[in-house]
DNA sequence: GCCAACGTTGGC
DNA sequence: GCCAACGTTGGC
């Protein structure tokens, strides 16, 4: 069982509507790195801190889970998706994604803000390393279970 | 293989 | 809207 963080803007899809769907295709990462840990590390089951980005104020507003195994992402295939990549083959797909399940939404959202203040706490969370704009990433369960617990203070 | 140019992310 | 940080591209 690993941990995640992934990274959404509310405005094109966020935590009301994975509670709307329920389940939902992670599409359109586009990031080696991430595609990475979908392909190589996440297991069904694995946890994920649900993150609202580009957004007043950015922060964790709830919990899901990874609900299938990677698979091709069929947004690169699609010349009318702004995700579509020319160069991908459907016999070698560049890009995959997993679906992405809602286990709960938060009372109120952890802040970025408010993230930051227990950095000494969270050493080495990407989410608050400097430059670091990476939309999923792995997170200790130390710290997973840490920032879920500010979520009641 | 280097690196300048360019595009994107995402907080502010 | 700005811009720092970073990844990718492509000429050489």
């Amino acid at each position: 069982m690993q941990y995640w963080l992934m990274k959404s803007e509310p405005e094109a899809f966020g935590i009301d509507d994975l509670q709307r769907v329920g389940s939902e295709p992670w599409d359109g990462i586009r990031n080696y790195q991430a595609r990475n840990f979908m392909r190589d590390d996440m297991q069904i089951g694995d946890q994920v801190l649900f993150y609202h980005s580009n957004c007043k104020p950015p922060g964790i507003v709830g919990v899901a889970e990874i609900a299938s195994k990677a698979y091709p992402d069929p947004t690169q295939f699609d010349p009318d998706d702004s995700h579509y990549d020319a160069d991908s083959k459907p016999d070698a797909p560049r890009w995959l994604l997993v679906d992405v399940r809602i286990v709960r939404k938060l009372d109120g959202i952890i802040s970025l803000e408010q993230i930051k203040t227990h950095a000494d706490q969270l050493d080495g969370l990407p989410l608050i390393r400097k430059g670091n704009r990476l939309s999923i990433m792995p997170v200790r369960k130390r710290h997973f279970d840490y920032l879920l617990q500010l979520d009641t203070e």
